[in-house]
DNA sequence: TCCATTATACTCGAAATGAGTACTCTGGGT
DNA sequence: ACCCAGAGTACTCATTTCGAGTATAATGGA
């Protein structure tokens, strides 16, 4: 019986949020996410990791954390042809960066992560694509209740709440309804852009898992500089959450949780009244404040 | 530079609860997690593991999830003088079975997880081995005031709770310590039973993790029989969590949301007076609910 | 018959949450 | 000089959730 021996890859999901918007580093005009062989000269996996972005971006990473390891036959169907090879085994990996300013020539590239789910931009409203995505599902929900519900559920229709965390599993629901192909070759602009491979599938796990992580665990900051104003730090959740959310209870919220204190500074203003700068709490205890920093919500 | 080619291997931290006592599947006389190599033959990682713990077994798996990829160099001392050995990249997963009885002759074994890490258990009181091992510890502690407050956090000392979700995190503070080696060959019991290798870390990994999981999904069905008492759930929560929960509050929660039903049925009472059977609804989202199952924790 | 043990139903105050209102600065246009 | 748009900041208020405690009901065994 052939036992495992695979080749590891390491693949990174780079996010940062800039200009409001959450973007990930690509590859390929946007095609592919960095990845590479897994040199074994390093101590670990986040250690290989690190210095590999770092020499590719020249960026540091502030917060590097594992998302999945995927070894899946059926991962990228172009492989089954090739025969004899083996099954590649891919660590994927999220990594938070700060604020980019525009990248120089030939450098990777970054892009909005809702190019590749235009569905997920819940911010100003309910994104138009959605209502052509609902249709296209319509077809296939016939199929059975239990299809209906999942569908009512993910995305947040007959009166339920819309999800901010189950990107994955939305992802996961039009791929199996056959909508997004692996490689979706069909110009459907509702159906966002497509990646290499599984490519787009680990983007996904990296949203779900950064969406869900901000509400309980300080990793905001990292993307954040060194000093921000409050409406700054609510922007970036909300560009990450895709969510809009109720400004006094937003603020509330972050103080009571005694993450960060005044600089003592003011910015200079860009719209109306100077906002005092703040900074993040040299956190004492780092990692280990619970911070429920739960996401209020609400339109306007 | 050499790029990366390794052993891929699985290791399993198999759960099930039987009286009131969580426990975990091991083989060696209690020495180490079941595992094996990665068979190519199999759809997915997951598909593989299956099968591979059902034939072992006999026991169907009812809840799989991967836990964490590990491939450190320094994983397993042991290992570092044996010199060419390509590094083994291990595929952790959690998986939960239901109540086991008495296993048979020559079957692998459960042990409570208690045995390997006893300063977790704090349903009767705190435990007395907490004690010892905090008195090492402020040696330890002496070389800096962030190690003071880390063990301060970790431990619930100085009016600070308890936090049952970071059994890996106190596990790895000891480590680091020099506490727990990495097999620790001394007899000191309040260190709790040593295992090979890395194995004693990716139950500590695997506990975390289903203690956290446990509170917002309800995954603790997995672990139950088909019908059950409400004390019976309770205990089963209680056993995995490390803590007494408040019963009145604890129903209060379990009914609000939804996820069981009567069985119209009576348990023959083992104490006093006879309680309803439950079971757990058909669940028609299943992982879709967002059941919030908070622990309200309480002495007495 | 008393009692230990479990089941189950309430109460009550404190805290957190979601939503809304009002008032304060600032710069830019008219 | 005045107004106003855009942002900052301080409150209020009802509802829900949470943590903790009390009271009463049904069993079986000493």
């Amino acid at each position: 019986m052939p036992s495992g021996f695979a080749q590891a890859e390491l693949i990174a999901v780079l996010v940062a949020v800039t200009d409001n918007e959450p973007r990930v580093m690509t590859l390929r005009a946007g095609e592919a996410l960095p990845s590479g062989p897994f040199e074994t000269d390093h101590r670990s996996l986040q250690a290989g990791l690190r210095a590999w972005i770092e020499s590719q971006t020249g960026h540091p990473v502030g917060y590097l954390e594992q998302l999945y390891t995927f070894a899946d036959r059926d991962r990228d169907p172009r492989k089954h042809e090739e025969g004899g090879n083996p099954r590649p085994i891919s660590i994927g990996y999220l990594g938070l960066v700060r604020e980019q300013e525009a990248p120089g020539a030939g450098q990777p590239s970054w892009h909005s992560w809702y190019q590749y789910f235009p569905w997920e931009d819940h911010r100003d409203r309910r994104p138009d694509v959605l209502e052509a995505i609902l249709a296209d599902l319509d077809d296939w929900a016939k199929d059975g209740a239990l299809r209906r519900q999942r569908i009512d559920y993910l995305f947040g229709l007959k009166g339920k709440p819309w999800n901010e965390d189950l990107t994955l599993q939305r992802y996961e629901l039009l791929f199996e309804s056959g909508l997004a192909d692996w490689a979706d070759k069909r110009e459907n602009p509702e159906l966002g852009r497509p990646m290499t491979g599984d490519h787009r599938r680990i983007l996904a796990t990296g949203i779900t898992r950064l969406r869900s992580k901000i509400k309980y665990h300080p990793v905001v900051f990292e993307l954040m500089p060194d000093s921000f104003t409050l409406l700054h730090l609510q922007r970036t959740v909300e560009a990450l959450s895709g969510l809009r959310l109720h400004k006094p209870n937003f603020r509330r919220q972050v103080d009571q949780q005694k993450l960060i204190e005044e600089t003592g500074e003011m910015s200079n203003g860009t719209g109306g009244r100077p906002a005092k700068l703040f900074r993040y709490r040299p956190a004492i205890l780092e990692a280990q404040v619970l911070s429920n920093v739960r996401l209020s919500v609400s339109r306007h």
